[in-house]
DNA sequence: GACAAATGATACTAAAGTGGTATCCTTAGG
DNA sequence: CCTAAGGATACCACTTTAGTATCATTTGTC
């Protein structure tokens, strides 16, 4: 059970590597090259960030991506909510015909409890922290 | 992504099934019936449960399973590790290569530590308490 | 303006994980 | 010895995740 998938972990250090050349316009070509990411993968992530407004992206002959925010301001929770979802443990672990008391059933309070603590410790991560 | 899995959900259903009807023997076909569930599927969880020496089975005619401990003796943590593997949120979301501190890795330990947390949270949760 | 080098959009394929089924073997009470 | 149970194991289907391919569009350079 992972928490981060490859989507993210692979955002995470383009975001990284693009952020280290700015103001420089970085290609597809490039972040494949120097992550040995492939690049068919590489390309579709780095326009979900350009979507996202993470990256700003310049078409055309000698385009490519830029950062568009500082560091500080990219969250690592944005990030997997963007590539994996929303963050939900669990909803009801008992099937809905057998489920007892849905209402105030521990199960399902402990588990969104769990939860949350992971959002709340997840909501402070910046990639900035993250990569020193 | 789910904290809990079918597995491990219907693992505690049975459980709280053969329990109720203790020291009673209960058969895979009254689980079945009583709960639902296919009958192959929750014959090999059973199974399983029997090998973690959390139910006892006898053989044979007329057998079936009973609970063989209390409870507030049963770890929701330990069915999750038995159905779901380890509970890992990562280990390494750099791929091998690229990784440049694999050591002292803020992420690393940012995750890790979410990991433990939520471990920690569970370690508590026996079924006893889970189901009054 | 033509060409080439880049991204945008989108559809497809492959691999892995999860959920579920089927079959045959072994045991033991009546 | 027959039958009703569990034990072991192999298989199949569905979903999710990971990865690939293709074609269209844009734009700097000559
Ligand atoms: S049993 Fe259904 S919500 Fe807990
Ligand atoms: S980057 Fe490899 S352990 Fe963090």
């Amino acid at each position: 059970m992972k928490l981060i998938n490859k989507n993210t972990d692979y955002a995470v250090q383009a975001i990284y590597y693009i952020a280290q050349k700015s103001p420089d316009i970085v290609s597809t070509v490039e972040v494949e090259e120097k992550l040995g990411l492939p690049r068919p993968f590489i390309r579709k992530i780095l326009q979900i960030l350009t979507k996202a407004e993470i990256l700003s992206s310049s078409k055309g002959n000698k385009g490519g991506f830029t950062i568009s925010r500082p560091l500080s301001d990219i969250y690592l929770l944005d990030l997997m909510q963007l590539f994996q979802g929303r963050i939900a443990f669990t909803d009801c672990s008992f099937q809905k015909k057998v489920c007892p008391n849905a209402g105030h059933c521990p199960l399902r309070r402990r588990i969104k409890t769990i939860e949350e603590t992971v959002i709340n410790e997840l909501k402070g991560v910046t990639l900035k922290e993250l990569l020193n």
